[in-house]
DNA sequence: CGCCCCATGTAAGACGTTACATGATTGA
DNA sequence: TCAATCATGTAACGTCTTACATGGGGCG
């Protein structure tokens, strides 16, 4: 199944949903937006995709129409839009937030086209409590802690609260869109 | 030298700086602490320090005085606080930002203790500006890509906008701080 | 012809994760 | 004495990084 697919693999699953490419199609994106932060090495996105192709998430047809060289075009198999879509759907736990929220960020960024609005509104909100909880075990640590600390090590504490309590903000936003939506929709 | 030191080499480097510490208690700081982002397996953890020691950035030394099993307190070599100072007085460029912010927030976090105030103020006043680009260059991005992506892409790509904007304002808030410092130390 | 871009890959090495192993000490 | 905790590690595995390799096509 889809047992351990990389942060990586989910942004090659998500962007090849989106529109088959070939594996330099994709790193061309990646190198050329701020994506690049999974990756941009041939390195790793060539061995991702055959790790993907043989977990039968993607497959790769060959096509030499215009005359160049191969060219291998990949495109999501059902298993793979399936596994795309739980990835999707899958609640926000606390783990999720010890590690970066790039993951999560991700995970939203494809939701829309995969799932659907009502699931991308879901993940907000399953995002929001998370944060919530995840916010106030921050601040508990550092009222524990502050004074332990040097002044830099106490605003670098500080500086991920924030960035927790910004994330928090912006998950607020995103919501205010959906449900603005959702309501011009009911309103049909 | 010290070439390739990952996060975590770092992470324990500045810990160890500020106090001497076997493997195990370094372990359980990143458990117990938001720290834990850099890792709080032994598997990364021993190996790492081992290879600090191998790199006479650190050293160990056995003991037993309290009848428990051996523990081993690692301490900097004048190489490792060295190695820490120029990692912590290293100017902010471009690419520290295209990989998240976790690794410029620990070099301050250390920042102060290791190479003084005015080291951090540096510090900051560097990200400030890689940040004050760093925004620019994303806005221009997304001006220019914005009308292509789906909402729940366009809605990410203002969460990794909006993240960049919050930790400008909080180099901003940290920089007022050290200047009220510095002030108020000028005026003794 | 030489050079750069397309498009694909491989090889070596470093690092982290998970899971397991070991032995010594403390408390019930 | 048995289990839990202290304290240290190893082994297998997967993945990413860096650097190199290949081979065709277009262009000056």
């Amino acid at each position: 199944m889809q047992k351990g697919i990389s942060s990586l693999g989910y942004a090659l699953l998500g962007l090849v949903h989106g529109k088959p490419s070939s594996g330099y199609d994709l790193r061309k994106i990646f190198s050329s937006t701020s994506m690049k932060t999974y990756s941009d090495s041939p390195g790793a996105i060539y061995p991702a995709l055959r790790r993907l192709e043989r977990q039968d998430l993607i497959r790769g047809t060959i096509e030499k129409g215009s005359g160049l060289r191969h060219r291998q075009i990949f495109r999501l198999t059902p298993a793979g839009v399936a596994a795309l879509k739980t990835w999707n759907t899958r609640p926000v736990v606390a783990e999720d937030l010890t590690h970066g929220y790039e993951q999560i960020v991700l995970r939203f960024a494809f939701s829309e086209t995969v799932a659907g609005p009502a699931a991308s509104l879901e993940l907000l909100e399953s995002l929001h409590a998370a944060l919530k909880r995840h916010i106030q075990a921050l601040h508990q640590e550092f009222d524990a802690s502050h004074q332990l600390m040097p002044r830099s090590g106490r605003l670098a504490f500080e500086c991920g609260v924030r960035d927790s309590e910004s994330l928090l903000e912006w998950t607020e936003y995103a919501i205010a869109c959906y449900l603005k939506q959702v309501r011009k929709k009911g309103s049909d």
